[in-house]
DNA sequence: CAGTATCCAGCTAGATACTG
DNA sequence: CAGTATCTAGCTGGATACTG
């Protein structure tokens, strides 16, 4: 010991900007976001629940409450500890509610918030730059891969 | 055999919608965007270098080309493999352009294409939304946690 | 300088089985 | 119905060492 390394001197900044990055308001929303099943179950509460992908009308489409086997089967790939990972993620971060009937078999019911909603809505910004800009990236790869198989 | 059991009904289910989610635009962007680095990557390119988080000042800042090393040491956490496979990713994509200069030891720049910087602009909106509600949703967890520790 | 190559630990998604 | 619990296989990121 004696000297400050580089290497130490290295570990250290990477310590920092972890942290940095670790509070960063945008990346917490992208770890949320990019989640696979988060904005699909986004999109199954928030209204655009046909498989068809797009449709672009403006209509925001109504925030419905649904049930968890209705989820279930809308999202037909996810399985159960996903979805509710997922939706527990969701309540938690006050997206959408959960509500609870007790009925003779339990009938639990999600909806959207109004937070939740309006992550929806900004998802829609997400797919519109996706849908006008998607062609020319997948152009770009397929030049990109002819060049050296 | 014989009878079409509800299990392989189901499992019918998750590939076509796994082949839907594949080929779905805006999937496809979410599963680029959420790559950590690349966010980071258009950010350093983009020009709000930086370690500060915000500033909020609508300058979308000069696109410059930055060389690989410059990079490295302006993302202080990146590993060389996750860099260099980052960027391979965004020039692939038609993100960025890589310039090679032959000098004695060779330089590498990268700079941002028009569409790279268009997709840099577009996460813009994530984090304005990022800052806005962030800090509901930090609440919102607090909150839940409160509850049942 | 700007990578490439390799190995490995850790996390995560999914399958499976069980329950109030 | 709406979950919880458990186990594991596979992918991913990071550390490390080497190169034109």
């Amino acid at each position: 010991m004696g000297t400050t390394s580089v290497a130490q001197k290295r570990a250290l900044d990477k310590v920092e900007y972890n942290a940095f990055l670790a509070v960063c308001p945008s990346r917490q929303l992208l770890d949320r976001i990019s989640d696979k099943w988060v904005v699909l179950v986004l999109c199954a509460l928030g209204g655009d629940a046909s498989d068809q992908d797009d449709a672009a009308d403006g209509t925001a489409g109504s925030a419905k409450a649904m049930r968890y086997s209705e989820i279930s089967r809308l999202l037909a790939g996810v399985s159960q500890k996903m979805l509710t990972q997922t939706l527990r993620a969701l309540e938690r971060d006050g997206m959408i509610t959960r509500t609870v009937t007790p009925t003779v078999p339990v009938t639990v019911s999600y909806e959207l918030t109004d937070l939740g909603l309006s992550l929806h809505e900004m998802t829609r910004g997400l797919r519109s730059w996706a849908q006008d800009h998607m062609h020319q990236v997948l152009a770009h790869r397929a030049t990109y891969d002819e060049h050296d198989v």
